[in-house]
DNA sequence: ACTATATAGTTAGGTACCATACTATATCTA
DNA sequence: TAGATATAGTATGGTACCTAACTATATAGT
């Protein structure tokens, strides 16, 4: 089965503003409702976007990691350590080796040993890899635009804004 | 090892403008690069929230998910069926199976099964899910109003909008 | 009433990512 | 230069969520 509400207008609405404020009220404490719901709200977008993306990579074979490893190389001359794409896509090494073990068994990138440090094994953009991503590219950035068409190019710079600050708070959450 | 990078200020920068637009021109396209970025980084961000906000239900012994379902019992009178949880928290019924049977293993919700219609098997908030939802409402929405701490009154009505919109656009990925 | 279809919930198997712990190599300290 | 410590990459095992397939029950068409 197909969960096709996600595709529904109405996923914004998870959580409503009434559930929220009865949430709130049943405790009696003192809370912005509307602090709560960009807390929630944002969490089941991310979710949804996370989601979305993925069926959307999926069409050209890669997973949402693995396209922007791929990106991340394409942008560095086509090499870079495992350690430098853990922290420019803000991963752990780990699963920087989980997306090469895939992209390495499908052709789209190659490892290959450092002669200076025994230690370190550079990641190699194939051929194959660039070609997937100018093929990829029309598409793609056509998709992410249609996406966000609806915010005039002044809103776009205020919800980058917006979102950076929010996003600077999330270790609200995890702090202590 | 932690992944501390995600905690740091500068997560919102991934990707970063400039990369995005280098991106862009490589392929010499005619694209809005901040367009590009607000999708990028709202799922950079949704992934890190996500991640963070399983950190903090984890203080509970509770998951993103499973805290999700608790509460939309509570504001459904302590009692639902597993497809009415699914469409309100806008996952699969699959999902909301495995869900109950953690929280049900810890006593948290049980399960009854329906009289009237023998397919049917209605979910209950016990004493104890309920005591769980009492115990952590405080700490739990005080850490969000804190999160979102940095925006205004009006900038959170306004992200709430932008968000909205940008949401209802998820469906360019994903369609046709 | 009997067959076909739809629905409720579950099970099975897959993907993505994480944290922890391990191996191999390098570097610092004394 | 020997031992302690740090670092690079990987393996292991866990969580969350998904899709697809399955079982049991209910409903509709003839």
């Amino acid at each position: 089965m197909t969960n096709l509400f996600h595709d529904s207008a109405d996923m914004q609405l998870i959580p409503t503003l009434a559930q929220t404020k009865r949430q709130i009220e049943r405790y009696g404490l003192d809370v912005d409702a509307q602090a709560v719901l960009v807390a929630a709200r944002l969490m089941t977008a991310g979710a949804k976007l996370g989601n979305a993306a993925d069926i959307h990579f999926a069409r050209f074979g890669l997973s949402t990691g693995r396209y922007r490893l791929l990106a991340d190389l394409e942008d560095n001359e086509g090499e870079e350590l495992p350690s430098q794409l853990a922290e420019n896509l803000g991963v752990t090494r780990a699963t920087v080796t989980g997306l090469i073990d895939i992209l390495e068994r499908d052709g789209l990138v190659s490892r290959r040993s450092s002669s200076i440090d025994g230690r370190q094994k550079s990641v190699l953009l194939t051929e194959l890899g660039a070609k997937k991503l100018r093929d990829m590219a029309s598409e793609h950035f056509a998709r992410l635009e249609t996406m966000v068409g609806s915010l005039t190019i002044e809103e776009r710079t205020l919800f980058l804004d917006l979102l950076g600050r929010v996003t600077r708070g999330i270790s609200a959450l995890t702090d202590e």
